[in-house]
DNA sequence: AAGTGGTCTAGACCACTGA
DNA sequence: CAGTGGTCTAGACCACTTG
């Protein structure tokens, strides 16, 4: 770690977790303080700051107030990566992106959907089963409760014509999602859908989106055999 | 958005965020320039800086240098997650950890694999199975290849004692990984070791890590059923 | 060529928190 | 209570990109 040219932030980032790669700053170890590095790296301390800010966020080091900054035993893998648009995704791979709306019903959700939305027991909801293809072959088949409460408008939407999933996008930003992601097998009428083998493996993700304190919509997506994220 | 008391950076995501929310600032429009946006809230241009920057990271807003800021019209769903060490993980819940060998191989690996270590054909490898335990119950069951030409050392490691994982966390940092999920069935191998029956659906995690442009390990965990991420 | 975001600086004060 | 990170400011210059 030298103070040759110019410092910017990144290159202060680099010159520090290259030093934490080679073993001068040891696991758990102290590192001197902002000011310090600045002098030493003969920059000014908000910089430091900044570059010591996202090795942080990288989950590289931990930083405390009066108690300094750390080298973090376990490195987080912290996994960042964006969840992309269905259409997106399938064009992005030079396939036509399709879509066809299986179901549409309007009615009480099962407790277990109800308390996802946080619904209080009077409250309808929307139920919307589809199928996103890629190149007219099955590719993802989602299982979507809107909440009625909520987002009141969706039920004079056309759904044939726009996905439910692309009309909120447009139409009902969120504040917030929670994401959970599973392993199951294809049901009689899942592989019917999605043109695969009973039993065979589907990757599951389950999405809820809130905007404030209300639930905006819950979904279950499973992704035909062969998916990777 | 009112210029009301001091404004903090994360103030002025808040009343940045909610006034696209709210649809004062519609998908695809430009907002002001920061230094317009710092006069109408009275603070320094660096703080809205600040602001706009996270938004970005958020997937919210776009930012071009002469052509300004816009509202993402499809605020991009930027999951970031810990991957926690599998340790971590389980005594998280209360439980007991436990870890057992399985095996242990020195030797090439299959091209698949050495693809994956980009290995250029001479170089051997050290192949671990393991399974890890949440109160002497199965819980994940990884299938590791380790570089000898990057961590040689590894060949004289006891990892009866000390997981592989454990070791190499705590001995080779790496500075780059990449990550993988799908949905995969049980074998007959695998469902015996993870004490599930065949054909259970199994949650898949790949990891490929590197130190530099070296690659350590490349490693394939299976969660037992039921495992949610 | 000009406009807008990106970064750097020097200095100040605040907010936690460990000794 | 004292030390360290967190944030704010005002100003300057740079870098990219669009018109």
């Amino acid at each position: 770690m030298s103070a040759a040219g110019r410092m910017g932030w990144r290159t202060v980032r680099a010159q520090v977790h290259a030093a934490i790669l080679d073993g001068t700053f040891a696991p758990g170890q102290k590192l001197p303080r902002d000011s310090d590095l600045a002098a030493r790296l003969n920059c000014a301390r908000s910089t430091v700051q900044r570059a010591m800010q996202d090795l942080a966020r990288g989950g590289i080091v931990e930083r405390r107030r009066k108690g300094g900054t750390r080298v973090r035993p376990d490195p987080v893998p912290r996994a960042s990566f964006d969840i992309p648009i269905v259409r997106a995704e399938v064009e992005a791979t030079g396939a036509a992106y399709g879509y066809r709306l299986l179901s549409r019903v309007l009615g009480p959700p099962p407790p277990s959907i109800a308390h996802r939305l946080s619904h209080t027991g009077d409250g309808a909801a929307l139920r919307v089963e589809a199928l996103h293809l890629e190149d007219d072959r099955p590719y993802l088949l989602e299982d979507r409760w809107i909440s009625l409460a909520t987002v009141p408008e969706i039920r004079d939407i056309d759904l044939t014509a726009i996905s439910a999933n692309e009309w909120l996008v447009q139409n009902r930003p969120y504040s917030r999602c929670k994401m959970e992601f599973s392993a199951t097998v294809a049901t009689d009428a899942q592989a019917a859908r999605l043109g695969c083998a009973v039993g065979a493996p589907l990757f599951a993700m389950d999405r809820t989106t809130w905007r404030d304190a209300s639930a905006i919509t819950t979904v279950t997506a499973l992704a035909a055999p062969g998916y990777r994220l």
